[in-house]
DNA sequence: AACCCATCTGCG
DNA sequence: GCAGATGGGTTC
């Protein structure tokens, strides 16, 4: 019983609630009544029960209001779950601009943003600490930060000291290749949350997968120690997932590292949000609305002022485009630094004797590379990368591999079945057979290249030296390093030791052919992550490239060859602006049964400069009947390309209609 | 599932 | 002319 009488404060009758429920044209707040009993717990982003249109359904409760907007009776709270507000205003305004930038719905968001409930993980976690406010202390103040690993970049420290200062600043960062040394980019990471700690506030920290979430971890552990963060990835068990976030809620600890859902950690007074490897597709969540890492910690900075830091060995047009619009500055070293750092790229088969025969540079693996494996052999570990088969057939220039481009809309040109003629992935459109747009040769090629044999007879060829192989699924972590031959598809790559004296990366060609937006940056993104765990140069470190084109200047093969990818993501992004493409329009997918999507493009009222790209046959993924159509739009209409979508999808729902309906926005790769 | 409102219907 | 039925939309 409370006692009566006591003073308090005027007591807000309504309480608004955002329910969960699938129903996008519900996706508001809804009001209640706050019971007397409840009106202790009943606080602000609290986890409710209410009855909603029959049933008992959970819910956040948002906000306590003196008065009700809506005219008519109120149903009352049945329950406050718990009493932890784990809405906090920030979340809850976070969620509703992701929401509203992918056309999806609050509550969608919130499920992604918020782990499940665990009653023991609330009990065993101490209660709230006090809200401390940042602020350089004067201790903080007379200490100098340690940026020994961003020295490297004449950039690097000042960006450390503005984070220390409590600045916000944003940078696009380069690493460079460290082979796979603690003290390369996981120690650069740690540095800069130390840092970002020194001015108060907390950090966020995002990386791909739970390999890279040790790999920092171990550097924090180091710098700032293992109580002083917490991290956040899907393969904890579900009480102690909710634990170390709620120990991040109650303020016990300021930093949170993980995969992708860590973007939306409730760090108190954030300073600092970073993701590493911006390219990789695990920070693309695949649950509706399909958020980006990037574009919910590029929110996050916006909104609570603290730095930015999207570092890797390579960079994407998305992060190029941002450069480009001075929304971010460069982290990167110089060239000197570069060549001092990185390993030695040549390409096997542009000798003479390739050139003269082209298929002796595809058909086996040239003298070089074997040379290259002998050499790196006596003096440590050599990787091999070999392409995972089963990609789409794309199809590109015979001379010089520059991907065919539809003649109609800059969509990718692929052959649908074997021996079919090559069609647009995008508008369906069929080849023209127009010549390169970079060489002007007519001849096209489309491959699939058989890989794994090749790896095997590397292995064959060294008698007595040690075969390991790591592929998803069945992961070598990390290697010594002793001499051995180490095979690995891409993403897979065990550390070794000291790095690799050499790495051969096979069949080029599988990567580049791959249809699709994004196969040159993949490429670029794979080999750069293969040769930045070699040795530098100056110690003997070479990567050899075999299985590409035997001359011509693709553009993914000198941006390896000359380290140069910040060079590679400024040409891309030139390219796509030229062919108006993402990122500098945005893109929506909207695909499934062709009846419902016929239907939607009908319902659609988008505005009058929208690209429609379809109906086709959806590639991949869907049961062989789905169809989809590509919408496109540039920046200035691309909030009511948004709209119309949030639109649609309300208008479904609230008439209840029948099937699935896909929509996507930024779908990561486009015609596949 | 329950409610609200608009419109229809059957009988005076 | 109007009580009660019917139906479609909303959901606090």
């Amino acid at each position: 019983m409370t006692e009566r009488g006591e003073e308090s404060g005027p007591t807000l009758p309504v309480a608004r609630v955002v329910v969960d429920t699938p129903l996008a044209h519900l996706d508001r707040p809804f009001e209640y009544t706050v019971p007397a009993e409840l009106d202790e717990a009943a606080r602000p982003g609290v986890r409710v029960r209410v009855r909603f249109a029959g049933k008992t359904v959970d819910g956040f409760l948002l906000e306590r209001t003196a008065e009700a907007e809506h005219r008519g009776r109120l149903a009352p709270l049945l329950k406050v779950v718990s009493p932890e507000p784990v809405l906090t205003p920030e979340l809850a305004r976070l969620c509703r601009e992701v929401a509203d930038h992918y056309a999806g719905t609050l509550a969608d968001v919130l499920r992604l943003a918020i782990p499940p409930r665990h009653a023991t993980a609330e009990r065993t976690v101490p209660p709230a600490a006090d809200d401390r406010p940042p602020g350089v202390d004067d201790a903080a103040r007379a200490t100098p930060v340690d940026d020994s690993a961003w020295r490297a970049y004449p950039a690097g420290p000042a960006f450390l000291r503005h984070l220390a200062a409590g600045a916000g600043p944003a940078a696009a960062w380069l690493a460079l290749p460290d082979a796979g040394s603690d003290d390369g980019w996981p120690l650069a990471l740690a540095q800069a949350v130390a840092a970002t700690r020194r001015s108060g506030r907390g950090a966020v920290v995002v990386l791909p997968d739970h390999r890279d979430v040790d790999r920092l971890g171990a550097a924090l552990d180091r710098v700032l120690g293992p109580e002083a963060y917490v991290r956040l990835t899907a393969d904890q068990g579900p009480q102690r997932r909710y634990a170390d976030w709620l120990k991040v809620l109650r303020g016990h600890v300021h930093v949170a590292i993980g995969s992708r859902s860590a973007a939306f950690a409730p760090v108190r007074h954030p300073g600092l949000v970073a993701w590493w490897d911006d390219g990789d597709d695990l920070h693309q969540e695949p649950r509706s609305p399909y958020p980006h890492v990037r574009e919910v910690l590029r929110r996050r900075a916006a909104a609570s002022g603290a730095g930015l830091l999207v570092g890797g060995f390579t960079r994407t047009p998305q992060v190029q485009h941002w450069l480009e619009r001075g929304w971010v500055r460069e982290v990167v070293a110089a060239a000197p630094t570069v060549r001092e750092r990185a390993p030695r790229v040549v390409v096997a088969g542009e000798g003479a004797a390739a050139r003269s025969d082209p298929a002796a540079a595809v058909a086996r693996i040239p003298t070089l590379a074997w040379r290259t494996v002998k050499d790196g052999l006596s003096r440590g570990p050599v990787l091999v990368q070999v392409p995972r088969r089963g990609y789409l057939v794309g199809l590109s220039c015979q001379e010089c591999r520059t991907p065919v481009r539809c003649p109609a809309c800059g969509g990718p040109l692929q052959v649908p079945a074997p021996g079919a003629a090559p069609v647009c992935a995008w508008c369906g459109e069929t080849d023209d057979g127009r010549p390169c747009r970079r060489c002007g040769a007519a001849a096209r090629r489309s491959t699939v290249v058989g890989e794994r044999r090749t790896a095997e007879e590397i292995g064959r060829a060294f008698q007595g030296v040690p075969v390991r192989t790591s592929r998803a699924g069945h992961l070598v972590a990390r290697v010594g390093p002793e001499p051995a031959v180490v095979v690995a598809t891409p993403g897979a790559e065990p550390l070794a030791d000291g790095g690799y004296a050499a790495a051969l990366l096979l069949d080029g060609w599988a990567l580049l052919d791959r249809a699709g937006l994004d196969a040159g940056v993949e490429t670029v993104r794979r080999w750069a992550a293969a040769a930045a765990l070699t040795r530098p140069a100056p110690e003997g470190g070479t990567v050899v490239l075999v299985g590409v084109p035997p001359h011509g200047h693709l553009r993914p093969v000198e941006a390896l060859v000359r380290w140069a990818p910040g060079w590679f993501a400024a040409g891309e992004l030139a390219e796509r602006a030229e062919l108006r493409l993402p990122p500098v329009c945005r893109t929506a997918r909207v695909g499934g049964a062709p009846e419902l999507v016929e239907e939607a493009l009908a319902e659609l009222e988008l505005p009058s400069d929208v690209t429609v790209l379809g109906p086709l046959p959806a590639g991949s993924g869907g049961s062989g009947e789905e169809v989809q159509v590509l919408l496109r739009a540039t920046d200035d209409v691309a909030p009511g390309l948004v709209r119309a979508l949030q639109a649609l999808r309300a208008a479904r729902s609230a008439r209840k209609a029948e099937g699935v309906l896909r929509v996507q926005l930024d779908p990561p790769d486009l015609g596949v």
